[in-house]
DNA sequence: TCCTCTTGCGCC
DNA sequence: AAAGGGCGCAAGAGGA
């Protein structure tokens, strides 16, 4: 069992204190004050790995990367902890903070978290520069007190989960959780191989060349701008208006409801068309045009902002640059570096296997055996009809009702009962007001928390209600899976990161390493003569982490892995 | 002018 | 009759 240290930086400069602690958090020695935190660091991980306890990777961690030799092995971030045994305790929301805790565990008032950087409240004319000490400890308080103490308590409570197997699996999400707070920070750091001159030369094509004028709208946009305006008669409108794109089309004899693409497809007229493209390259430029390039992928490597449980379901959420909704079309600039390859992996059909493995539905385990779930569905329920069956599975998975999903949905209650069974009383969990858990242990939002819409049309209380009723019932049902899909993910990463570390390199510069995650997929930058080691690297990890997470079963989760060039060439 | 809400669409 | 989960971002609409 590795040795624990308490970490925590000082406030300026670049010293620091730690502490040697046993697994339960009690200090094996007194505070060590030492001048150059990097390097004590560096100097203790390279005798022997330590689980490094700290207020929050962010502060902690960060700061130290570009100072460290190498990776550290493994963390506890106490924030990330704290909001996971708050959840599980009931108290969902609560302030997670180091001083929140702290005080907590010392009766006093407990502060408010701080916003999230980069969120509206958090502009409140702050300049970052000066950013406060997020921390929140109350005056006086010394951070390495607090983050022992902090450890020790949070230890304590996860000593006290009575079922020694929810309590193992929990410390599962604990370790899995601080393992991604590292990934996250060494991404940001180490940012995805973005090349600006071919992002630039896609724009070009698509939009015409960069405007000289910031702000100016490119050629091609224009131009199809003015087309789409002569299709509707010659006024002159602005096609990002909704509000005049629907008078445009009203004053030409068509009746839409929305400008959505998929109302406009089934639109006749040839201005339909052309707003449908317009829309494209508008959003293309908008999104990731060369505003974006200028803020977000300087320097060959896009840096994206990654926020580790932003997401309530456990999946991770982005701040800035967009990191989680790269368009496809410029997968073309992310290009490896000379002499080294991308290894691009991700989970085929994960969350239906999730299904499978959590509910223990023997028939859909035999279909989440092998290669394509929904081809096996498919031949035993559905006649062969392979889009009937992922159109019902998914509309399952997600509460569907609508549409000609119905008969589907029967077909699949009659074959897969315990996996029917097992999403339906999620789902009516979620409607009664109750809270539902991931397979790891990652608790819910209880109802009074979310769903305070008050803006429902003024008819009965009753409908009202039912309706609310039935919106939490599909976000508990479909929380069953996407969190124990971003439980399986995030032990993937953290086994992955793992593997990494041990594969033999001839120095830390020549180490593969994480360059992008999303949901059910990673990349991994990897110097070429590694590629192939890499990959199986990744294939061991997810085995590994169907093993972790979901123990015995029969449910397999393949990867589909390419090692390639360009992000572009993968599938 | 600033701010919040809505719309629409990118990703899973 | 209507009835699909989770996000982030940018622009317009519209009110303060």
């Amino acid at each position: 069992m590795a040795p624990r240290t308490a970490l925590a930086p000082d406030p300026h400069g670049p010293g620091g204190r730690l502490q040697p602690l046993d697994d339960a958090g009690t200090p094996l020695g007194p505070p060590e004050k030492v001048p150059d935190l990097a390097a004590a660091v560096a100097a203790r991980e390279a005798a022997e790995h330590s689980r490094w306890v700290w207020a929050a990777t962010d502060s902690a961690y960060a700061p130290l990367l570009p100072r460290l030799p190498d990776r550290l092995a493994r963390c506890h971030d106490l924030r990330l902890v704290e909001a996971l045994l708050l959840a599980h305790e009931g108290r969902f929301g609560a302030p997670r903070s180091l001083g929140a805790a702290w005080s907590r565990l010392r009766g006093l008032p407990v502060p408010d978290d701080l916003p999230e950087p980069g969120s509206a409240e958090a502009d409140d004319g702050q300049d970052t520069l000066f950013a406060p000490d997020r921390l929140q400890l109350p005056p006086g308080a010394d951070p390495l007190t607090a983050v022992v103490a902090v450890h020790a308590e949070q230890q304590r409570r996860l000593a006290a989960i009575a079922d020694p197997a929810a309590r193992h699996r929990f410390r599962l999400l604990v370790a899995a959780e601080s393992a991604g707070a590292l990934v996250a920070a060494e991404i940001a750091y180490d940012g995805l191989p973005w090349r600006a001159d071919v992002h630039d030369q896609l724009l070009t094509e698509l939009l015409g060349p960069r405007p000289t004028v910031p702000g100016a709208q490119p050629r091609l946009l224009a131009d199809l701008s003015v087309e789409l305006q002569q299709a509707l008669g010659g006024r002159p409108f602005n096609p990002d208006s909704h509000t005049q794109v629907l008078r445009a089309f009203a004053e030409n004899g068509i009746q839409l409801g929305s400008t959505r693409s998929w109302e406009l497809k089934g639109v006749a007229h040839p201005a339909a068309a052309l707003l449908i493209r317009y829309k494209e390259l508008s959003r293309i430029h908008a999104a990731h045009g060369w505003a974006w390039q200028d803020a977000w992928a300087r320097g060959g490597r896009f840096r994206p902002e990654y926020v580790v449980g932003g997401v309530v379901s456990g999946r991770w959420a982005s701040r800035g640059g967009g990191a989680l909704q790269i368009p496809r079309i410029l997968r073309r600039a992310v290009v490896a570096d000379p002499g080294w390859l991308l290894v691009v992996a991700d989970a085929a059909q994960l969350e239906p296997r999730v299904l499978a493995a959590l509910s223990q539905d023997a028939g859909l385990a035999r279909t989440a055996a092998g290669g394509d779930l929904y081809e096996a569905l498919a031949a035993n329920a559905f006649q062969g009809d392979r889009d009937k069956a992922k159109l019902g599975l998914l509309g399952a998975m997600y509460g569907q009702t609508s549409g000609d999903i119905g008969p589907l949905l029967n077909t699949l209650r009659h074959r897969y009962p315990a996996a029917m069974g097992y999403v339906e009383a999620a789902a009516r969990t979620g409607e009664d007001g109750g809270v539902v858990a991931s397979r790891l242990g990652r608790v819910c939002p209880p109802a009074s928390a979310e769903f305070l819409d008050l803006t429902e049309a003024p008819d009965t209380a009753g409908e009202a209600g039912g309706r609310q009723a039935r919106a939490r019932g599909r976000f508990t049902r479909n929380f069953v899976i996407q969190a124990s899909a971003a439980d399986w993910a995030l032990a993937l990463l953290a086994a992955l990161r793992r593997r990494l570390g041990e594969l033999p390199t001839a120095g830390p510069a020549e180490r593969p390493h994480l360059v992008f995650f999303q949901h059910d997929e990673v990349i991994v930058h990897t110097p070429a003569n590694l590629a192939d080691e890499v990959a199986a690297a990744v294939a061991e990890a997810a085995d590994e982490a169907r093993r972790l997470v979901f123990g015995d079963t029969p449910v397999r989760f393949p990867l589909t892995t390419a090692v390639v060039d360009c992000y572009a060439d993968a599938k």
